[in-house]
RNA sequence: CGGGGCGUAGCGCAGCCUGGUAGCGCACUUGAAUGGGGUUCAAGAGGUCCCGCGUUCGAAUCGCGGCGCCCCGACCA
């Protein structure tokens, strides 16, 4: 087939996906299993993705007015505790240290599963006036939910991410927050990692335990599921209750502050995996990838390979001699391998752009720019290269959101009765438009018969008088289903 | 927790039924040639055969017990 030639060692996606997935995870060397069950070892590539994203989420995160905090890994059980639906939320997937010290502990510690309850309980001594709001925190860390069913980037035990927690001396202002915090999720997602998403409201069922309500952004993956790819709670003045959290309002009333918190984890690398891959591995975005332009050189004999060497060099020196190329992450591949050993090598770790220098190329003053995506060849004077490779990385990380916007677009779908969303559900998959009542049993009844669940109830979703596919009951807009990890 | 499978070199496996020198492929090391899609040849290094007890002259292999992992069904960034 077509495929001859070029990456072989990993499962094609259409065969078995996950098998895919797990296969480009390993061989790309993003990360390994560790000893510890359902916990991961995140190798240097994959934390090389890792930290392109968190450095972006990052500058955000401070421009916007957040500090960062750090609040520490054990959770005492009587805080946990302390917000009801938090801990039945939770509960399940709790580890909790009984021990320390040689000796059972008095009370136990939970290894926080998320910091609401510690925050909360911690900074109600900083809270005194409405002039010590809005508290805008946030945290790197890592947490730990004990899964029953692990997989790299996308769930394992432990994870890591960035929680920011905040509070208000309004609800509007909290409400606000929570806004804030979801379209910086969007940027991140649709302009550094090039995956467009669909921001909304998750439905009851599927909020953050005690939260008041959850919004979230929802990725399609390239087997038509949906992935979560960061939520953002209002969380009301549930935990400031909890804690008994209260400031001095202006009008000398003594109030609870209204709570945010947002989160965003390792599984955007999972997302990014997933979202953009393809047969022969990573198809990274430039913005995210660690290495993006691989020169690979070809030679026989020491005078060719000189000659490959000085031509190089030239274009390294022109590349550099611009701000913009010097921001080029660009490296030179001269390891004992054969040329086709280093392009496999490559393609399956995503990098966008490979340059192939021979000699040839040396004698036409040119460099083979194959792009990643596509495989397309073209020959390029090596000099024009230089000064057009930041413009063509540019273009190449718009295209790739502009492929994966196609994708979801073609793998979309209105349906308007239980019917056809069985059937296309079962047949196509992908994301389905559908009219839902907004009752918890009909949601319940779609995931129970169907596998799909509701991913949110899309922001930019027109009003549409409609029925419910599943009782008839009026609706006024509709809802994405669709089966999800 | 219920059902199925598996533990032998870094990885993937064969050997076990029928007990007797622990093997194959990939990866690794060295050398030479090769080099425009995973190059070839040669030489080499690498093992508590998951653990324990038992049977036996002798156990990777047979018996008993234990431990661990993976896959499938109820929770989740």
């Amino acid at each position: 087939m077509a495929r001859e030639g070029f990456v072989t060692a990993i499962t094609r996606q259409s065969d078995d996906f996950p098998a895919w997935y797990n296969d480009v995870v390993l061989k790309a060397e993003l990360a390994s299993y560790s000893p510890v069950r359902g916990c991961m070892v995140i190798r240097p590539y994959g934390y090389a993705i890792w930290e392109s994203m968190r450095d972006e989420l990052d500058r955000h995160i401070k421009a916007t007015g957040h500090s960062n905090v750090y609040f520490p890994l054990f959770v005492p059980r009587s805080l946990l505790e302390k917000e009801a639906e938090h801990v039945e939320g939770f509960n399940p997937q709790v580890a909790w240290v009984t021990h320390a010290g040689g000796k059972e502990l008095d009370e136990w510690l939970a290894i926080r599963p998320t910091s609401e309850a510690i925050i909360a309980e911690t900074i109600k001594d900083w809270i005194q006036s409405y002039r010590d709001l809005p508290l805008l925190m946030n945290l790197w860390n890592n947490v730990v939910r004990w899964e029953l069913r692990t997989r790299l980037f996308l769930r394992t035990s432990e994870f890591l991410w960035q929680e920011a927690h905040t509070f208000h001396a309004t609800e509007q202002e909290a409400r606000e927050e929570v806004d804030l915090g979801l379209e910086i999720y969007r940027k991140v997602s649709e302009e550094w990692l090039a995956i467009p998403v669909i921001t909304g409201r998750k439905s009851e069922g599927e909020k953050f335990p005690g939260a008041v309500y959850t919004y979230s952004i929802e990725a399609m993956m390239r087997d038509r599921k949906a992935l979560q790819a960061g939520t953002s709670h209002y969380l009301g003045t549930n935990f400031a209750q909890a804690a008994g959290i209260t400031f001095l309002d202006r009008d000398n009333q003594r109030r609870h502050p209204h709570g945010t918190s947002w989160g965003f984890s390792t599984r955007m690398v999972g997302a990014t995996i997933m979202a953009h891959g393809d047969d022969s591995g990573l198809v990274l975005p430039p913005k995210v990838a660690p290495v993006q332009v691989v020169v690979v050189p070809i030679f026989r004999s020491e005078a060719d390979r000189s000659a490959v060497a000085d031509a190089i060099e030239r274009f390294e020196l022109a590349l550099r001699s611009t701000p913009e190329g010097r921001e080029v992450r660009l490296e030179v591949d001269w390891r004992e391998e054969s040329p086709g050993f280093k392009y496999n090598h490559w393609e399956l770790r995503g990098v966008p752009f490979r340059i192939e220098v021979g000699p040839r190329d040396v004698a036409a003053g040119q460099g083979t720019l194959v792009r990643r995506v596509d495989r397309s060849k073209e020959a390029v004077p090596l000099d024009r290269l230089a000064a057009e490779l930041p413009l063509r990385l540019t273009g190449y990380q718009q295209e790739l959101f502009q492929r994966a916007l196609d994708f979801r677009e073609a793998n979309s779908h209105q349906v308007d009765d239980y019917e056809s969303f069985k059937r296309v559900n079962e047949e196509q998959g992908g994301f389905l438009w559908a009219h839902w009542c907004g009752s918890a049993e009909c949601e319940a009844q779609v995931n129970q018969e169907t596998g799909a669940t509701i991913r949110n109830i899309p922001f930019d979703s027109a009003a549409e008088a409609g029925r419910c596919i599943v009782d008839g009951r009026p609706s006024d807009r509709r809802v994405v289903f669709a089966r999800a990890y």
